[in-house]
RNA sequence: CGGGGCGUAGCGUAGUCCGGUUAUCGCGCCUGCUUUGGGAGCAGGAGGUCGCAGGUUCGAAUCCUGCCGCCCCGACCA
């Protein structure tokens, strides 16, 4: 049991709050509402990355970069874009500062300095993006478009939390332009299959692939689809968005080409993207009351060894084995740490080792050179069991792979354990207070979908793909549905 | 922006109601010895503008006024 470190049952919120800073994931920083990734913390990204990376390029995009700063006038063209955003941009008015004359050693800023036209910081790229396309496409050869970027965005959002909510965060943001409808709507689903492979197959965390409700679309989309995952405390979190953005871009900045017909059409668009959030996703899918744990594919450290020794020769001895060990799993591709600073004692970096979520842990003691064997701990199960020395390569394979799907499992489980069905309003608000996906008939209005927002705190999470078509009526209203739709309360 | 809470060593804290020598304790840090199969023990040591600025007082971490910052809950949102 981790010292001083809250359970999730007594206080699911520190839990995670505390989780992310003492296992160095992220710390808060000076800026009020921004935070410090840390080292730790940043590897795993960078594995979130380099998968997503990867599928991005296989699925034919390329990387690019495009400015922090959008002009106002740019900004303001697509107009419910504009709109959604509006409340929560940063907005650079100046470029200079200049010392205070009244108070020494202080800057103050340089009003001769104001900026002609505003610079808005982006919550998004679609602006800059589009108003960027328009030079690059005229016709139909240069369809479609197909780009992703890797970058920060700014949103001045009033509560804040590490990794689920900051003002500043990391993403990365697909743009893609096509010359049919029926391509951009094709594209849009592709991507967000992307999003479900990734978060099922490398974050191990099982989620609904569905389409938003008009009122939780993406400003400026015609479609927006999502994968929804649940968390261990029962509230559901929207892991990655995919919108259908129709031809909204291309009309509002004038992007048209000729088809083969010779005739000028506007470009259909999509655009898709997922966050730093997914970092909180993971910590809070997996992580139990003794710290974080990590699904093999995105953990920074796969393996630790850690020797158990009284004095140098013991040490000696023990590291030509670990070492040994190293060496042949490295070759496996596998991730192998070898701990061998004497600076802290066993015991301790066991307790590191597991708050950090590293999959396996492995012991070699003087015991272990004696028999030719060596402990290993699943960080998943906590299970701890002694192995031949000759088996290890496979042993740890095959390990490896079982947590990766043990984790699945489990988080599976948990969320068939907490999806319900709700058959009357009633009904509905206990199931809420117990956490978890509600499936539910709605009568698809917004004012309906508000209603229950405001008295419950639910909001629908999505109308399911592929959703099974049954007639019934609408738990608020009483009117009839077609079908049922998953409420929750979310992050 | 509303409601609540908090600012004392790197971290966590006692002391604040009811002012009084050198500001408490734990973790961590440094040195030495003994230790090492689940956060070692003993001994010694370093480390402080008590959030900031005024005020009251012989005397302020403590009382008064103003300000700043952070966290939690709500409105907003990925």
């Amino acid at each position: 049991m981790a010292k001083n470190f809250v359970s999730r049952e007594d206080d699911y919120s520190k839990w995670y709050n505390d989780l992310v800073v003492k296992a160095d994931l992220a710390e808060h920083s000076e800026v009020r509402g921004c935070m410090v990734i840390k080292p730790y913390g940043y590897a795993i990204w960078e594995k979130i990355q380099g998968a997503l990376d990867k599928m991005f390029k296989d699925t034919g995009h390329s990387n690019a970069y495009f400015p922090l700063f959008v002009p106002k006038s740019l900004f303001e063209a697509e107009e419910k874009n504009a709109e959604g955003f509006a409340k929560e941009c940063a907005v650079v008015t100046h470029y200079r500062l200049k010392t205070d004359e009244n108070n020494k050693g202080k800057l103050m800023v340089d009003p001769m300095a104001k900026l002609e036209e505003e610079l808005i910081v982006r919550p998004t790229s679609e602006a800059i993006i589009w108003k960027t396309y328009r030079n690059w496409i005229q016709s139909y050869r240069d369809l479609p478009i197909l780009i992703n970027q890797w970058a920060n965005v700014v949103r001045w959002e009033m509560r804040t939390r590490l990794f689920l909510r900051t003002t500043e965060f990391l993403w990365q943001e697909g743009h893609t332009a096509h010359a049919t409808r029926a391509e951009a709507l094709e594209e849009t689903k592709k991507m967000l299959n992307v999003y479900a492979d990734f978060s099922e197959n490398w974050m191990s965390m099982p989620i609904i692939k569905g389409f938003k409700t008009a009122s939780e679309r993406f400003a400026g989309a015609e479609e927006t689809y999502c994968i929804e995952a649940l968390m261990q405390d029962g509230k559901a979190l929207q892991a990655g968005t995919s919108h259908f953005l129709g031809q909204n871009f291309a009309k509002a900045f004038d992007v048209k080409f000729h088809n083969k017909e010779g005739i000028q059409e506007y470009v259909w668009a999509t655009s898709w993207g997922v966050s730093t959030r997914l970092m909180g996703a993971l910590v809070m899918t997996h992580s139990d009351d003794n710290g974080l744990v990590l699904p093999p594919l995105l953990a920074p450290i796969q393996v630790v060894i850690i020797p158990i020794y009284k004095n140098d020769e013991q040490l000696a001895s023990i590291s030509i084995v670990a070492n040994k060990i190293k060496e042949i799993l490295d070759k496996k591709g596998i991730n192998v740490k070898y701990d061998d600073r004497d600076t802290q004692k066993p015991g301790w970096k066991f307790n590191e080792y597991e708050f950090k979520g590293v999959p396996l842990r492995m012991a070699i003691g003087p015991r272990d050179i004696e028999n030719s064997t060596i402990e290993v701990a699943r960080r998943d199960t906590l299970q701890k069991e002694v192995i031949s020395i000759d088996t290890i390569a496979e042993f740890t394979e095959k390990t490896l792979e079982a947590i990766q799907q043990n984790l699945f499992e489990k988080a599976k489980t948990f969320r068939t354990n907490h999806t319900y069905q709700a058959n009357n309003y009633e009904e509905f608000k206990l199931l809420l207070d117990k956490g978890g996906f509600i499936y539910a008939h709605w009568d698809g209005t917004p004012e309906t979908e508000e209603k229950i927002k405001e008295e419950t705190k639910a909001t629908i999470r999505c109308i399911p793909l592929n959703n099974k078509k049954e007639d019934g009526k609408c738990i608020y209203s009483g009117k009839p549905s077609t079908q049922k739709v998953i409420f929750a309360r979310a992050y």
